[in-house]
DNA sequence: TCAATAATGTGAAGCGCTCAAAGATCACCG
DNA sequence: CGGTGATCTTTGAGCGCTTCACATTATTGA
């Protein structure tokens, strides 16, 4: 039998046991600013509930509010390193404010069925976080459309959807600057597949700190890569390697890339960093164990998280209007792949 | 300003302009069998209530039915490779019930806060699905305490409390097999730590795969190791190594570990399968990426989540009664890390 | 002292939905 | 044509909460 049938203590039972009216607990419960009580009445109220344990029911209230208090964040894959720290910045933004967050999966069968729309649309939730998000732009179009509060996490995008996101350009642009002052002048880069606006910031942002350096790009020391398996990585550091004009640095703009790379430069015979330097992207947990321990661009996952969220529910209050942010990269973590060129 | 003010079509407008009473709409949308109704009206009432894109608030239903439809998961790390098998399981077994799924990060500050009952008791969700759960048997039975529906995915307990979960034992004992039929006689086996039921479990099939196949069971050539870390996996397999009587075959019982020890491999000099042929658990992604690709112990994970969702959802219909299943591993894939014995 | 004001508490409506019970309609038959 | 089931539909109450308008009590100023 399900447990939920049984009573439940509800805000009567702590009115009459607090000897006020129900809508004097409601005030001192939820309306913490601005309620008009004596700290006496306060005081018992607040005592009671707690003896009785009592706990509001989210669905007459929501039903009363026209609100949930709840998020929901879409991810595309629930295992993506980059995703847990941003989850973890989401979830403490939410706590900040009493919110609850709830993760979904958003797979392609979920889209086609604009079940995304769902939750929200059934009142189930007050906001959408779309996290590292890979759907087209008519999914995003669709979600203003319906006048749903929304932001994306993770993903810029080119209309008027609010994002909170990270510089990409300028994270490559750190990794080819920290090459070039340990005296690297041939540095490689492996691309993640251009169509992606990502990938695509990310390559121009090679190039550019390449020109700020004076340093010449060169077309044979680019290599376009899946982005999605490690094999995409380790094929393409392969074709790199088998070229003839060797870098001394490689600038691998993607994790899963990163290690298939250097599986290929293990089987090339390669040693790192002495033969060649390795600098990845994002500081996730895996990157400190690998063989050896890698070098990154450093991204504000948590921070992303944190404020994508935070953002969305100060625009649900109503509070300010919120608008789209970019991140810059917040530093180099230096480790053991990269070294002095010889 | 929020967007969910706006009046949002009722149940009264459908039936409106349909020409019926409210009623008879939520007769005819929600209670899809046993309606008694003419197809005439039906066919109306559905009609005019998808041209309007009607959308039931769920507050308001919930309220009433004291049901939410709704399934929480709790898991203890977002980036976990096997948690994505199991909640694609879960997620379909909703989805076929037309329930939804939350998934919620467990961490110890929520733990400490006892946040996992919140959302039962305040009515946002019908049960909690414990995926791979690592919290104290003391956290279980507050769970028992409190009446919650919940089920245990991917953990075994002695309590009372309903699971479903792999057989551990039967998974290693077929991993000795399948060394033992390619030729092997001196397997060695890198444990969890023993203090874990699973790791236990997994190092009790061992012996008993030897036993079996009437091997000898030798201390020398176990090495208990952390589970969470692929450092853990490195050292203990490097140290297994160091040893004089070296193995031809190694069955790591961990992923993680797994990943650790074919570096510990590859550094030792060794080639794999031609010096030492390994075996991992679990089929995640990542082992088909490995080099080489990973022979393993393939476990229902795509199942057990299933199972787990279904099972509750059954018991919260008051259906039949739920019991605990243990799902036997699904057998060896057969990739390029093991081979015949020289 | 009394009115004006401020401080504190209450009553009741209603959010959108479901479900039991009562009512309406229809088919059929003597 | 009225009666009798069977079939279909409506009525209306109420789930637990919040909130606005109102009632009551305390405090102040002249």
């Amino acid at each position: 039998m399900n447990k939920r049938l049984r009573k439940n203590i509800s805000i009567k039972d702590v009115a009459e046991k607090a000897g006020v009216s129900p809508s004097t607990v409601s005030r001192i419960l939820t309306n913490s600013l601005n309620l008009r009580a004596k700290k006496d009445t306060i005081d018992r109220v607040k005592r009671v509930a707690s003896e009785l344990n009592y706990r509001p029911d989210l669905s007459a209230r929501s039903l009363r509010t026209r609100k949930t208090f709840a998020l929901a964040m879409y991810i595309p894959t629930i295992s993506n390193p980059v995703l847990s720290e941003i989850i973890r910045g989401s979830e403490d933004a939410c706590r900040k404010h009493d919110y609850s967050l709830f993760i979904s999966h958003l797979d392609e069968r979920a889209v086609r069925e604009r079940r995304y729309l769902d939750s929200l649309g059934e009142g189930r939730i007050d906001g959408l976080l779309m996290a590292s998000t890979t759907v087209e732009d008519a999914v995003i179009d669709d979600l203003i459309q319906q006048e749903s509060p929304f932001i994306l996490i993770n993903r810029q995008t080119n209309s008027k959807a609010n994002y909170v996101a990270i510089d990409d350009a300028e994270g490559s642009r750190m990794a080819v600057n920290h090459l070039v002052e340990l005296g690297h002048k041939h540095i490689a880069f492996l691309s993640g597949p251009l169509m992606l606006d990502t990938a695509l910031r990310r390559f121009q942002g090679y190039r550019q700190g390449l020109h700020e350096n004076g340093l010449e790009y060169n077309n044979s020391f680019v290599q376009e890569t899946d982005w999605f398996s490690y094999n995409g990585g380790q094929e393409s550091m392969a074709k790199l390697l088998a070229r003839t004009r060797k870098p001394t640095a490689v600038f691998v703009s993607n994790l899963m890339s990163c290690v298939g790379a250097l599986s290929a430069i293990c089987h090339a015979g390669l040693r790192i960093p002495e033969d060649i330097s390795v600098v990845g992207y994002h500081d996730a947990p895996l990157t400190e164990v690998l063989i050896p321990p890698l070098t990154v661009v450093k991204s504000p996952l948590y921070e992303m998280g944190y404020q994508g969220a935070n953002d969305l529910i100060i625009s649900l209050k109503g509070t300010a209007p919120k608008g789209s942010t970019l991140l810059p990269p917040t530093g180099i973590v230096n480790r053991r792949s990269t070294s002095q060129v010889r």
